[in-house]
DNA sequence: CGGTTACATCACAAACATGTGATGTTCTGA
DNA sequence: TCAGAACATCACATGTTTGTGATGTAACCG
């Protein structure tokens, strides 16, 4: 349902928003803990500074940190800078033209997936996912 | 959501769906009336026959057919063949271990999507496309 | 029976996603 | 100030998906 790079953003974001206040973490260490090759982090997190979602810092202190609290990020922004560029409006069964009111036969039901996938990233945020893993913990 | 072979492979079902009765399609015209390239429709309908969803027939009149009435193929059945080989329980987080029981802190909101996405393509059948494209029609 | 029409199959190419390795650049702190 | 540690960037390798072209093979029909 979302592609690997995605995963990886969504995994180093949720990383860096359960320690948040507690200074930037190093990339290499981001990427073992996550299981997510080192290299191929890197430039993952470069693309998520670029996004605004972290921010980096250079030298032997340096790192990555959310650049704001956890409950200011939904995931659909971690995710957004990496998704391909497939118009997601696109009609299942490939007619030029489907929407509510000329709709193909698969249209209703399956508008009911995407828009469930919508008010996930739309409606979540990083907050809510670390929270849930943390009253789970206890 | 779906891959674009998966995307085709349900364009070519629903297109023998509604014609279902007709006689055979020629895979060129199915390709050109989809818009998929028609070489790749070719495999497309090829492997479809192997899974046992529609039926070919070489020579001067022969081209696909649906194997059996429309009401008899989930959607499932149709893109399955198509699926790549990545295991759809991985742990949208990345953790060695997700479930119900010891779950990530996406898992519950994650599972809603997943399980929209099984119950479309295990509930739908292409009977049930068609006839609502074509109740829309009338 | 032979040619045409269709599917079946093989080989390959382009595009993209994913992953690896090496090198440059900036900052910190002793 | 300078060496080391970290991010930044470049170049490339690999694998998969998607797409193209050519050729083989079976069936129909005149």
């Amino acid at each position: 349902m979302l592609s690997r790079t995605e995963e990886y953003a969504l995994r180093a974001a949720v990383y860096l928003a359960r320690q948040y206040g507690d200074g930037a973490a190093r990339a290499k260490d981001i990427a073992r803990d996550t299981g997510v090759p080192a290299n191929y982090m890197s430039k993952i997190l470069h693309q998520l500074a670029k996004a605004g979602v972290v921010v980096s810092e250079r030298g032997r202190t340096g790192g990555f940190r959310l650049a704001a609290p956890p409950n200011e990020f939904f995931l659909a922004t971690v995710v957004r800078p990496f998704e391909p560029q497939v118009e997601r409006t696109r009609c299942l069964l490939g007619r030029p033209e489907c929407s509510d009111v000329n709709p193909c036969g698969a249209h209703d039901r399956w508008k009911v997936i995407k828009e469930a996938t919508l008010s996930f990233l739309d409606g979540t945020t990083l907050a809510d996912v670390i929270e849930d893993s943390e009253s789970d913990a206890s």
